[in-house]
DNA sequence: GTCTATACCAGGATAGAC
DNA sequence: GTCTATCCTGGTATAGAC
């Protein structure tokens, strides 16, 4: 029997790691104290190690959380029948982002420590594997449906537009982090005017 | 008169941030320590502080480089005459950044960095600023030159597809930087076959 | 200008009381 | 489980000799 219920665990695991996020979006990672995370969640020191391991610990699970959320939006809606259009996904990915982080920005330093930081790394690399599949699998099988392509044709054409289909993804993503008069649905209406379909 | 030449100087300099490109590649700007660019360049902390404030310096000095070289060699491009066509500019990025750095990594953690720091942010939002300025007039002349677009016409469908081609860049230099399997000139491929010119 | 040796401190992590 | 107070290491930067 736990001294205390496994909800209000939970509850302060992912009220620490709110804080975190707050924290390291506005700083970084690296820039970011543990006295910051402390002050910004309003507990103690050792509120904080009662329920993570350290501040390595805190980025990964905020890692987890930010990446894997964006890639279970993902296949939910390649799943969705009727499917959506390819240019469709990209709204999905950035709507989901806007919903549960507020702004990419977590997602691009994230990127970042992917070079220097192994776990981190494997877990980017995990997440950009299964986008391939999934998008790619959306992609070949939106050629079969819409335009009547032989499954080998299909297959040809998806992975042909995949990599662009990414970087429109990616693009978003980024542009919308670092550039000071990103405009979002004129950035959509780009993709939906000239990725390939 | 100074006690060594300015080129001596100029080449420890360089020398100094040869070797800190090297580490910061390997380990990220935090992960590497002054004892890691100590022991890559091969000479001492004294030498090292006789030519950087610090380390601060060192990365600033680095990203200036990185990210610089980068604007030169499209600004170059896009003055050439003929006009190379519209996916060409991507090409000629992303063989600038192999050649002068070798992989796209340290840009990727730029990125990443512009959240924490504030001097690598402006870096980066003036080099967006410039690039976006530089390869929106660019499409829009060639609008105008190969399609016969009116000054208006070229201008508004210029507008419409920079989004997309700097996220072709863009992409390219995350996915050559974060996926394992990358392939360049598949990559390029894709962009000159469905971008629009 | 460059070397070695070292001062100094930020900040991650722990101890022990409650 | 949480708090406050504190320890201690890693790492930046400097001092002083050459």
């Amino acid at each position: 029997m736990p001294r205390v219920t496994d909800e209000y665990r939970a509850a302060r695991r992912d009220e620490i790691l709110t804080a975190a996020m707050r924290a390291f979006q506005r700083g970084g990672f690296h820039a970011t104290s543990m006295a910051d995370i402390i002050a910004e969640s309003g507990l103690s020191a050792g509120a904080i190690y009662g329920h993570f391991e350290g501040k390595h610990a805190i980025i990964q699970s905020v890692a987890l959380q930010v990446i894997g959320s964006r890639v279970g939006d993902l296949e939910r809606a390649m799943a969705r029948d009727p499917m959506p259009a390819p240019p469709g996904l990209v709204r999905v990915l950035t709507d989901g982002l806007v919903r549960d982080v507020g702004n990419a920005s977590l997602l691009v330093q994230l990127w970042g420590e992917a070079v220097a930081d192994d776990d981190i790394r494997a877990l980017v690399y995990g997440v950009f594997t299964r986008l391939e599949a999934a998008w790619g699998a959306y992609l070949a099988r939106w050629q079969e449906r819409q335009h009547g392509a032989s499954p080998a044709e299909a297959a040809a054409i998806a992975t042909n537009q995949l990599p662009l289909y990414l970087a429109a993804a990616q693009g978003f993503i980024l542009q919308s982090a670092l550039m000071p008069r990103f405009d979002r649905e004129k950035y959509l209406a780009a993709v939906e005017a000239h990725l390939p379909q």
